[in-house]
DNA sequence: GTCTATACTTTGATAGAC
DNA sequence: GTCTATCAAAGTATAGAC
């Protein structure tokens, strides 16, 4: 996009493989974590030679986890976005979303859960730098989620708690889900969370009108 | 205690070695997650000989770590039994433990939430054993606190649901409150799991004396 | 930008003296 | 049961030819 006229493209294929390193390494994370991923194998899956993977991320391994920290975080937002967009009210949206995941971790042999989770544990006392990255996406993942309730019409406050329970709801329920090989309890959290949602919005409908009045 | 009469205690000062190697394990395994400790920095934590560890866990990191699991769920277990039964209802059980993980999660750094969560996403995909062994884990606690809710009145079919729910908010709020060292997520999801509580308690009593009359 | 070779460290694990 | 020495393999990272 940045280099749409004027200069040739000479990086077209370097930043191709930019993106296959990102995007293997993701997988990878999602898979087994961070630590127990080698650059090895990184180079390895994304099909690119050694030396190219260092080429991209002189910082290593710590500056590549941190990229890809952010891109995953990036994509789940955009996958948060699919559902909610797609869904007529914030209960639907919410509905939809844990049964979602649940389905995908079936179809996916209970690998394919968060794609950061793993790892943010694993750095959370080990490396700040990827520490914060994993808080700033967190971070907007919330954000996005309290403004997905702020326009459904919950208050900012109730609005922050919300999303917060909806994110400590469904990522408990992966670790769970993963461990046990049992995709229901993501739905037994999803239940718990749609109930939450669909009693604050009800509370909303009561006392709003009467304001508008 | 399956040597409690006959055999000499041979074994005792191993015994404790033994220990020493757990414990240490399971707060390397704690603060770094699995693949990141090394069998030399375990023996090193524990003040144990290399060929020690090896000694009492000839099955190597996998037995060793398979071990950890089981102990610290168990020390889990008995965290659980301490709020609760000290606690007048499962509501107030319920409060105390949030807050108490909150309290700890600062008291420590943020270093101190779930022993075994990160081992738990770790290995979920890459270790059928140490998955095994962490499922096992979970499953107790899952099921000492839906014996719980029950005791309190609710339904077992609710009561197990309610459980599900408890863990997840406080294993998904652990992964939020470390990542951002921000302890009141935790507070936040207690205080949505309390009243959850409350109003299934709420609920009971209004339903179940109906049923004694 | 690509790719290979290599330096150096650490890993999990084993053998064997004590 | 303790402790040291050692192994082969894998780890991260770098250098340098192309």
């Amino acid at each position: 996009m940045s280099q749409a006229r004027g200069k040739p493209p000479v990086q077209a294929r370097g930043a191709d493989t930019r993106r296959r390193v990102v995007t293997a390494t993701s997988e990878l994370f999602r898979h087994q974590g961070f630590a127990a991923t080698g650059m090895k194998q990184i180079a390895e899956a994304s099909a690119a030679p050694f030396g190219s993977v260092y080429h991209f991320f002189p910082g290593g391994k710590e500056e590549l986890g941190a990229e890809v920290i952010r891109v995953s975080g990036q994509v789940y937002l955009d996958l948060i976005a699919l559902f909610f967009d797609a869904a007529d009210t914030a209960e639907a949206g919410t509905r939809d979303f844990f049964d979602g995941a649940a389905a995908v971790l079936r179809e996916t042999d209970y690998t394919d859960a968060c794609p950061i989770a793993t790892v943010a544990l694993e750095v959370a006392s080990t490396s700040e730098t990827m520490r914060a990255a994993t808080a700033e996406v967190f971070e907007s993942w919330i954000e996005d989620l309290t403004r997905r309730m702020q326009t459904a019409g919950v208050g900012a406050k109730r609005a922050r708690e919300l999303a917060v329970v909806g994110f400590s709801l469904i990522e408990g329920a992966f670790i769970l889900s993963r461990a046990t090989r049992d995709a229901t309890h993501v739905e037994t959290a999803g239940a718990a969370m749609v109930e939450l949602v669909r009693a604050e919005l009800e509370r909303v409908a009561e006392s709003g009108p009467r304001v508008k009045q």
